[in-house]
DNA sequence: CTACATTATCTAAAATTCAGACATTAAATA
DNA sequence: TATTTAATGTCTGAATTTTAGATAATGTAG
């Protein structure tokens, strides 16, 4: 959550972003906590500037935020209920922080700007836990990944957001070969196996779903990979192209 | 496009709506010819009100402008490149029509309101085509489907918002059920494969198709269908619920 | 009553999916 | 160094689903 000064915003537009990533057969969210008192989460969010495409702005709020850039992000949903404001969690945040904000903790036109009823833009990127380390900016008190089960409460209807992405990310795993986006670069069939398993949260069965994965035809093998382990090393795979 | 006056709404986001429509084997979109010198036809389209849901105003906008309402309706992308603004073609439309509008044609305030880079949410709504008499209201000169192949030139970037609904319509037709929703409330198998047929531009096998629609299990089959043909006469089925 | 046109259904072949068995192999162990 | 172990890689036949063709059913016309 920016606080808007004189950056030319478009008014009651923002943009939510939900991050995936994956590790030890979790699948994670990566959640700022706000450097205020009380517990407040809040996704990655920010404004779309005047002149700037609505993929731009998303790329930018994530790279802002977080420090991610380069990674893969797509829109998923528009929210806009009609009283879908930042209001009551404002409210609520200057009144526990009266002390170090003072009594409105931001001037009168950035208060009213920021507390109307806004409409957000549901974008969810996919990144390789591995290779981010999260930048927690001014605003954070922490930026840690949670289990997409096992989230804070957040602000708003940020936690409505997480499970409408999770759909989205279930519905388009195959057809846009977005699961390998969250392995490293190069990866084991069974770590792809435990991921599906992960983010379905069923079983898959090994023979069957090894065919399932090359007959996609978007992966090529690598070397085998020699873990030190008493057994038959597997295979590496990578993302073609 | 209305010209919102004193109206209270969001700025810079908008509502385009995608109508389709079945007929004769032809997939049908609703386009409105604004009443002006000029070739301007525009999707129908509308602004949020600040106490509105976004889905309640494309609802709204849908029955304002074509008198269509309790139909199916979805939302299906947002259309938000930076420069995509109203201003190219109100231009084009003022200069054509100085002499029934005066030099400008709205007072600068709506003027600036109007042309400013606007945000849009593309709705799409599916509807029997026989049921509908669509309503041309006093902005547009006429009001009429048009085969989704063979659109006019639609102002600002309504043509791609045309593309991409008529996308996710093919992948929405059979998990969401929608293709029933453009024919009438009972229909024979012939129908609905005919429509198939048409949305995606490709013939499918009667006795597999019929197989595949019943295993669907949401319709109900009900008497039989007397054209007066010199042949079986088809059964007639209806979604259920 | 027969011919015709179209719809409805059945059936066998082909393809795909599924489940289990078997083969391979790197490291540990004897 | 041979054997065992634990995991990965591959094969195969059964079950299921899809596909394609054939056959049965039926309302009207002549």
């Amino acid at each position: 959550m920016d606080f808007p000064s004189e950056q030319n915003y478009i008014e009651q537009l923002s943009i939510d972003c939900v991050i995936f990533g994956y590790h030890q057969k979790q699948l994670k969210v990566l959640v700022p906590k706000l450097n205020f008192n009380g517990d407040f989460y809040a996704l990655p969010s920010g404004f779309v500037i005047q002149d700037e495409d609505i993929d731009a702005a998303a790329d930018r709020i994530l790279r802002g935020r977080t420090g991610i850039q380069d990674t893969y992000i797509d829109q998923f949903h528009v929210f806009g209920k009609a009283g879908r404001s930042n209001e009551t969690f404002l409210d609520k945040l200057l009144e526990l922080n009266k002390d170090t904000l003072g009594e409105k903790g931001m001037n009168k036109k950035q208060y009213d700007w920021i507390t109307k009823r806004f409409v957000s833009i549901g974008y969810y990127a996919l990144v390789d836990i591995n290779k981010v380390i999260p930048k927690k900016i001014a605003i954070d008190a922490s930026i840690d990944w949670y289990d997409v089960r096992e989230l804070p409460p957040m602000i708003m209807d940020h936690n409505e957001i997480v499970a409408k992405a999770l759909d989205h990310l279930r519905i388009n795993i195959d057809d846009k070969l977005i699961a390998f986006k969250l392995l490293s670069e190069t990866f084991t069939m069974k770590e792809i196996q435990e991921l599906y398993e992960t983010v379905f949260n069923k079983p898959f069965a090994r023979n069957n779903f090894q065919k399932k994965i090359l007959d996609l035809n978007v992966l090529d093998r690598l070397e085998k990979k020699f873990t030190g382990a008493a057994n038959k090393a597997p295979f590496l795979y990578r993302l073609r192209g």
